[in-house]
DNA sequence: CTTTTTTATTTGGTATGCCAAATATTTAGA
DNA sequence: TCTAAATATTTGGCATACCAAATAAAAAAG
């Protein structure tokens, strides 16, 4: 028996996806690297390897980059992360902050019908529990018109989309703040020393520093 | 991340454990790679590696043994097999015959609670689709000494256990009767015509069709 | 334009889990 | 008991997916 070999192609296309969108400079190795936690000698075999696939391409300026193909299979394992998201809380009852690890595993099984069975089961959700779109089976995914955070105006209001960090310690902060999607916010002021803010939400106050802002998506109201 | 290397060790496991309960003489690294469909040197290879992590022993006759531990452990992986056996089809319309390959791969997902919180979710089904009884948090198989409701003897004092169906109409059915394990009930009438029986719990009092009562199990208080 | 720093690449190595084929050992049949 | 068949074991190899350390190449800085 193979040994899950797509685990590993899979996790490399999910974070290629991710890493395109931030649209940081040209992405390479090291970028890769950095974010799967692994040595860019690595990084560069599974890329060739999967350039030989036609998964990715590099460009004249040697920057990586997903073909069609390779977008296509990110947004359905990153479909299938949404969707186990969406079971773990709804159903089984787990804080929203605690399910992205184990959705990381579920996200790599694979079987005729699995996605689509769990879609109609969970009632074809269309954000998932960190108010990320849920891409649909054709890969397709609602581009939502958030901004972060870190840009938002003072004295406006907003609702919280959604988050661009999915590390556990940065979800367990926002749950310790009481911060989550669906969240009504006021901004009351904006420090410009040290680019943090000031945010009222229903009764309570709080300051977010920038950092904090930066991994913040919200919508006006 | 770890290669989830517990694959492998936990199917040879189960199967060890599948193999040991049919007593066909005793257990070879042949029977086992034919179960396995592997190569018996493989087997080999594995079964010393079991053995010095204390899973598998070696009897005087060379025959392969579970150890406690591993006993427990190919048990907890069964439990977590048939659970997701129980979810493809109860909650995912997956037919029963379906539904093996998938569980083998989601009997492998570990993560504090999943396991417990599936089992819950599903209503605390004892046996799986197949009709085989489902291990407990703590490996072990109910050698129960319930009875099916329909057995019950008028005047009695039971207490409710489990069910074999773990349907969703089943379960609604008795979430709205509120009969849940751990129920305390008196069984006030048989009807013989239908097979039918009046029970009473605490103040409320009610009947059950012979369908119901075969579904339920219980023990004399 | 040269030096320094960063990035890419090569090389040799690891662990897991698998294989086929050769050899040794055990068991059982005659 | 001797031999054939079954089983166990050894050996050398393969693929995947990782690593560290050395080297090469490219980019940025001076």
């Amino acid at each position: 028996m193979s040994h899950f070999p797509n685990h590993s192609e899979e996790n490399y296309l999910k974070v290629i996806f991710k890493l395109q969108q931030k649209k940081l400079r040209k992405l390479n190795n090291i970028a890769i690297a950095n974010a799967l936690d692994l040595n860019p000698a690595t990084v560069l075999e599974m890329v060739r390897k999967l350039v030989k696939k036609n998964l990715l391409e590099l460009k004249e300026d040697k920057s990586i980059q997903l073909t069609e193909k390779g977008k296509k299979k990110a947004l359905l394992t990153i479909r299938r992360h949404r969707l186990w998201e969406v079971f773990l809380v709804n159903k089984l009852q787990y804080k929203w902050n605690e399910v992205h690890d184990l959705a990381e595993q579920l996200e790599h099984i694979e079987a005729k019908d699995l996605t689509d069975r769990l879609e109609t089961f969970l009632g074809h959700p269309v954000y998932d529990p960190h108010g990320d779109p849920i891409p649909d089976k054709n890969g397709k995914i609602k581009a939502h018109e958030t901004i972060a955070l870190s840009s938002a105006i003072k004295g406006k209001h907003y609702i919280v989309k959604s988050f661009a960090d999915t590390s556990d310690v940065f979800l367990d902060y926002l749950s310790q703040q009481e911060i989550k999607p669906g969240l009504k916010i006021k901004i009351v002021q904006l420090h410009e020393f040290d680019q943090s803010l000031e945010i009222l939400s229903g009764k309570k106050q709080f300051q977010l520093s920038q950092k904090v802002a930066l991994n913040i998506f919200i919508q006006p109201l």
